[in-house]
RNA sequence: GCGACUGUAGCUCAGUUGGUUAGAGCGUCGGAUUGUGGCUCCGAAGGUCGGUGGUUCGAGUCCACCCAGUCGUACCA
């Protein structure tokens, strides 16, 4: 073997493989939510991992970097197709084209695998599932309640207790509002109220000093001049940037104006304080998203798009906590950005407070695992008439990983029994063997014959790593004699512990019984029985 | 993309001012035990020291470039 030929097996860099246990713990998580879209009454709809790049709502690929953040290539008629990048725009172009047969307004969910060709990174990658719902052909804020209502009941529906998660509400015309009223109005300024957009959406992330100098000369990456890379700002003048941190940064203000929020601060956009209290008071709740819409009516009164967005943003508050869910659940929060493509709007982000050591020890925080908007300008891209549409997006994977990390039971135990194993001890006779296994096969038994060829010990290691409740053994004698030996193999691990001595553990066979071949399935059944009413 | 740091066995890591044949633990495989997974003991396999070039009598160690990874930052539909 010419081993300097040899292919090196390796895993493209931003995908993973996943195993038994991932994919098993992925179905369910996946189920959970499937039956909570369903309750709501969306209907499944699916469609391909590659559509035309242009379908996409993405510039064409050019010629020098033709796969710029999407995966893209051209077909033979050289027309460019491209891996999607989120299930929306693909929803989008499957509406329009279907828009005569569907019902109106359109619900419908869907998951799959969505493509992003960028730099990986922890929790990061370039495959990746979203489960998303859309309503198409809605107008109304009261679609985009519900969003949010359905937001909530699915993490919870998938374990999230009440306070580990709030779904933050913002509106891009409160935004927009916001920028007209200090002057940012106009194509001229186009790229200004980029920069303050994105300026605002790292508040989480770099505080308000940080925004603060995004919004004005700009930023060091350190913090610190000269460390690392500077990121230019957005260049506003003092009084352009204290009005825009009055309207982003509410929590002070609102500190001062009531007492009950004085630790709101440092329980970080108020969802860890409130639970804190909960049971004591929630009189204050359902205020909060009010006072903080007055606050924002207060300083941009002079925007009519500010009061319009703010008018929307109530109804929403409102007919949210009429049907139950308080601000610790749905929160108005004016930092919340999300894409700046496509969102015309409510936007909303489900974001996760809670912190977990991870196994290096290093506290992590998920934060947003999902989040979507209203978006009426992508369907009627290939329409003639106009055509409303709200929708959100899980992040499956990183959901799910925020799952694991607090142990939700909706992924399960984790150690799912494995197929009871029929062991080869006689090589000639594996007609004999393979019958044993039809039996237990037929009573609805998960069992299978050993296919290696190995002897009796390694037989054993293989049972134990498939996680076997039991192995049937069987050697000339026990055919001779018409029966099978059945090893319960986690009683018998429990029996070891208490035995050192290697010829004692051996001579003694700890949890083995013999029984006569016809009665091998009952026994077995026993012994699953044992185990399955444990889980 | 920019910046900092890190690359030694499958994994976690040691390796002295540059000095002979690069080590340990865990894991894997084999034996003690021809028919019993654990424990214990014994043994074995496993390394282009990330790559290329340079300095040197001599490089895992020093230098340059490249590659990969981690963190921060930018971008993120």
């Amino acid at each position: 073997m010419a081993s300097g030929q040899q292919l090196k097996a390796r895993l493209p860099r931003g995908f993973i493989d996943r195993t038994s246990d991932e994919i098993k713990a992925a179905e369910k998580m996946l189920a959970a939510i499937r039956a909570q879209y369903e309750l709501y009454g969306f209907e499944p709809v699916e469609t391909p991992l590659i559509e035309y790049t242009d379908a996409l709502g993405k510039f064409l690929p050019d010629q020098d970097r033709p796969n710029e953040g999407v995966f893209s290539f051209q077909d033979d008629d050289e027309q460019w197709l491209s891996l999607r990048y989120d299930l929306t725009a693909p929803l989008a172009r499957f509406s329009a084209e279907n828009w005569d047969k569907l019902p109106k307004p359109y619900r419908s969910y869907r998951n799959g695998w969505v493509f992003r060709n960028e730099k990986p990174g922890p929790g990061r990658f370039r495959q990746f599932m979203q489960f998303d719902a859309d309503i198409v052909g809605a107008p109304s804020v009261a679609a985009d309640a519900e969003i949010c209502m359905l937001m909530a009941d699915t993490l919870e529906a998938l374990g999230l207790k009440r306070g580990q998660y709030v779904v933050k509400v913002n509106n891009r015309k409160v935004l927009d509002g916001v920028m007209e009223a200090i002057g940012l109005a106009g194509d001229e300024n186009a790229g200004k109220r980029l920069s303050v957009l994105r300026a605002i959406d790292k508040l989480d992330r770099l505080g308000v000093e940080g925004v603060r100098l995004l919004l004005g000369a700009g930023r060091w990456d350190g913090g610190a001049v000269g460390s690392g890379d500077f990121t230019k700002g957005a260049g506003l003048d003092e009084g352009q940037i204290k009005r825009i941190l009055q309207y982003v940064d509410w929590k002070p203000q609102l500190a001062l104006q009531n007492s009950a929020f004085s630790d709101v601060d440092r329980a970080e956009y108020g969802a860890k304080g409130i639970i804190k209290r909960d049971g004591e008071s929630l009189d204050h709740i359902p205020i909060m998203n009010e006072e903080i819409l007055e606050s924002i009516e207060r300083h941009f009164s002079d925007s009519a798009l500010a009061i319009e967005g703010v008018e929307e943003l109530r109804t929403i508050a409102r007919s949210t906590r009429t049907a139950g869910y308080g601000a610790d659940r749905i929160l108005i929060d004016p930092s919340v950005v999300r894409g700046l493509e496509y969102y015309t709007g409510p936007v909303y982000e489900a974001e996760l407070t809670f912190e977990v050591p991870n196994e290096d020890g290093q506290i992590v925080r998920f934060g947003s695992v999902g989040g979507g908007g209203r978006y009426d300008g992508l369907v009627s891209r290939f329409l003639p008439e106009p055509v409303p549409a709200t929708g959100f997006s899980i992040g499956v994977s990183r959901l799910m990983a925020a799952l694991k990390a607090i142990k939700s039971p909706i992924l399960g135990t984790g150690d799912a029994l494995g197929p009871v194993v029929v062991l080869v001890m006689d090589r000639g006779e594996t007609a004999a063997y393979q019958a044993l296994v039809t039996d237990l096969r037929r009573a609805g038994i998960k069992s299978e014959m050993y296919l290696g060829s190995s002897g009796m010990k390694p037989q054993m290691k293989y049972a134990d790593r498939r996680k076997a409740p039991c192995v049937i053994i069987q050697g000339s004698n026990e055919r001779d004699a018409g029966v099978v030996q059945i090893k319960d193999l986690i009683e018998g691990a429990r029996l070891a512990s208490g035995i050192t001595d290697n010829k004692e553990w051996r001579e003694s066979r700890p949890a083995q019984v013999t029984v006569p071949v016809a009665e091998m399935v009952q026994a077995v059944r026993d012994i699953l029985a044992r185990y399955q009413s444990e889980t």
